[in-house]
DNA sequence: GAGATCAATGCAATCGATTTCAAAATCTTC
DNA sequence: GAAGATTTTGAAATCGATTGCATTGATCTC
């Protein structure tokens, strides 16, 4: 009924049940170290008294948190979204809390010392490929350890720890999926890339093209950046092209998806006129019409390894001082949106 | 180099400018309280020797953890996961971090304790329409103050916060809108019912039949649950029917666009044979096939009010002791999905 | 039965930042 | 130049949980 009593302490359940609070916080985190006669006072006067322990002062005393920081480009993406829920299931049966943070600025340092320097968390799950893992390493070396498992699309600084899947070979497999349709004229829209990097999926492409003996002609190469707009702008792209390619391989699912419905709009059918592939193979991709031929990345299980590979360093479960290097398989997803091309 | 160096505290940046560490903290505190050149000599400490702030010892003294706690029935769901990207960056503009959790059970109280009670969050945000409130009341009477927002599809208890949308109202629009087109046979997916209440947007298509006098036929109200699967069953279920609606509302996009892409599957072509609509507006209704008729949810504002609010409260900024209530419109979003129905 | 061993418990220091209170330094004013 | 007003600073208590060390009491052994 007073709203305003404060939070019992383990104080307070010390004296309701006669005891030290030394011993309160044996019962509580090693109950075998307690008499069974105590541990029984105690913990009625737990559940009397209502007590909740207090994180804050925990934390401050052990130096843990108990929470795992993620860093991702886009959360209401729905690739992202759905490895963000793994993740917080994932943490949550570990006994870990997860703080969100979305793409702050370029500067890594800002919110590094806001969550994890400060110890808000005790490790970071990095999801977004864009932030220089270097300045990251600097940061650290500062003088903190930061616990760091990456999974990107892109391949990640080989020093840390990383879950994968293997971009360069399942962009290859997209490839031949076309090939093996009859598809000679093949195009892209990439995912972006890296100041220096190029990106994995592209790269995939093109060598893939080259193994095949397939000439890439760059004006069937559209630089996208993974957003459904892109999709779109590629339609124009390609729509106006004098020659257009008969199948194009776009490297995430919602840019074939804003690729398709815009090509409709220019009376472009797919895939009468034209095959289209994803990747990803997201919710709605067996839903969609025409129902998405793709490349399936394992999202939960990017999600979850991630997860408990982090936990595992924090706990000290992980024995090896190599960086750990997780590579998931991809899966070919064949639908409606790819056939054999229309005899020209 | 050496990573074994500890964080700097504050004592430390305070020996290093040769003061108290009460002196440090009320340059970074309250500046104005510190002479100028005990300022600059402080200031240049602090970047000296890298010093961050270490939160849990904050949190300890303020009792505040500048943190807000997000409870959502899935985060991989479209819907939820742009609002909680709204919410996370409306959070980080105000100085909070968000903490993320999933639905945990029915018992609200494991995870309040979990979380909430312990110090770990200032405040929650509820987005899960299908917690018990009234548990919730019963925790916080147990003597803490319990800052909550709610913002979910379902009419929330009178006494609490809310930021929602007028589901009643925007049912009814859809309603006109079939109507408008000419429909009389429409029939209806519904989203979840609690205990004891019905679906709000069941009751806003109920009221809107009725007050057309058009006939509510319980057999064309398939029970959905929000899945794109429900979308499918549907599908199903009206397929068999011997006299099917002209038009159909789905509670949702996502259920629409399952319910669309099983009647193709079926033969049953929308809009040509039927129209569909949805509701929320998610990012591909615009890029679906057909591009899908709605009611748009203001997403990213529910999300950014919400935010604003709770945090407001735990500032202190809201002086009025009435429960927060905010009411946003939806808006009626027509593109293909229906049209007037075929002569019979 | 006395000394040794071991389990159970308490005392008090500690984690790092904030803030009250008081002292010290500086500035006013006549 | 002295008394008073004001600003600047520091000492120390505090937030709540954990844990090394010391103490008590019980059990064991010969």
């Amino acid at each position: 009924m007073d709203s305003s009593r404060k939070q019992p302490t383990i104080q307070d359940v010390a004296r309701h049940a006669n005891v030290s609070a030394a011993t309160v916080s044996r019962v509580l985190s090693t109950p075998d170290r307690v008499s069974e006669a105590t541990r029984a006072r105690v913990t009625s006067a737990v559940t009397e008294t209502g007590y909740t322990i207090n994180q804050a002062a925990r934390s401050l005393r052990l130096q843990r948190a108990r929470t795992i920081l993620t860093a991702m480009p886009g959360i209401g993406n729905p690739y992202y979204s759905t490895v963000l829920e793994a993740v917080v299931t994932t943490a949550a049966t570990r006994g870990y809390g997860v703080l969100v943070t979305g793409r702050l600025g370029d500067d890594p340092a800002r919110w590094l010392s806001d969550y994890f320097l400060s110890n808000r968390a005790d490790g970071l799950l990095l999801f977004d490929g864009f932030l220089d893992t270097r300045k990251l390493h600097a940061i650290s070396a500062d003088g903190s350890a930061m616990p760091l498992v990456a999974a990107y699309d892109e391949l990640p600084d080989p020093q840390i720890n990383s879950v994968i899947t293997d971009n360069l070979q399942a962009a290859e497999r997209a490839v031949q999926h076309l090939f093996d349709l009859g598809h000679r004229k093949i195009g892209h829209i990439s995912g972006p890339s890296r100041n220096t990097f190029p990106n994995e999926r592209l790269v995939g492409f093109r060598k893939a093209m080259f193994e095949r003996r397939l000439p890439v002609r760059e004006d069937w190469i559209f630089p996208g950046n993974y957003a459904m707009q892109s999709g779109e702008a590629a339609a124009a792209h390609f729509a106006a092209l004098p020659e257009r390619p008969t199948a194009i391989f776009a490297a995430n699912d919602e840019m074939a998806i804003g690729l398709i419905s815009s090509f409709r709009r220019h009376g472009i059918e797919c895939p009468r006129d034209i095959s289209v592939m994803g990747f990803d193979d997201i919710t709605i991709a067996h839903n969609y019409f025409p129902a998405l031929t793709t490349m399936r990345q394992p999202r939960e299980e990017i999600g979850r390894i991630a997860t408990e590979t982090l936990v595992n360093i924090l706990e000290g479960n992980h024995e090896s001082r190599e960086p750990v290097r997780v590579v998931l398989q991809s899966e070919l997803i064949v639908r409606e949106s790819t056939t054999s091309p229309a005899r020209a």
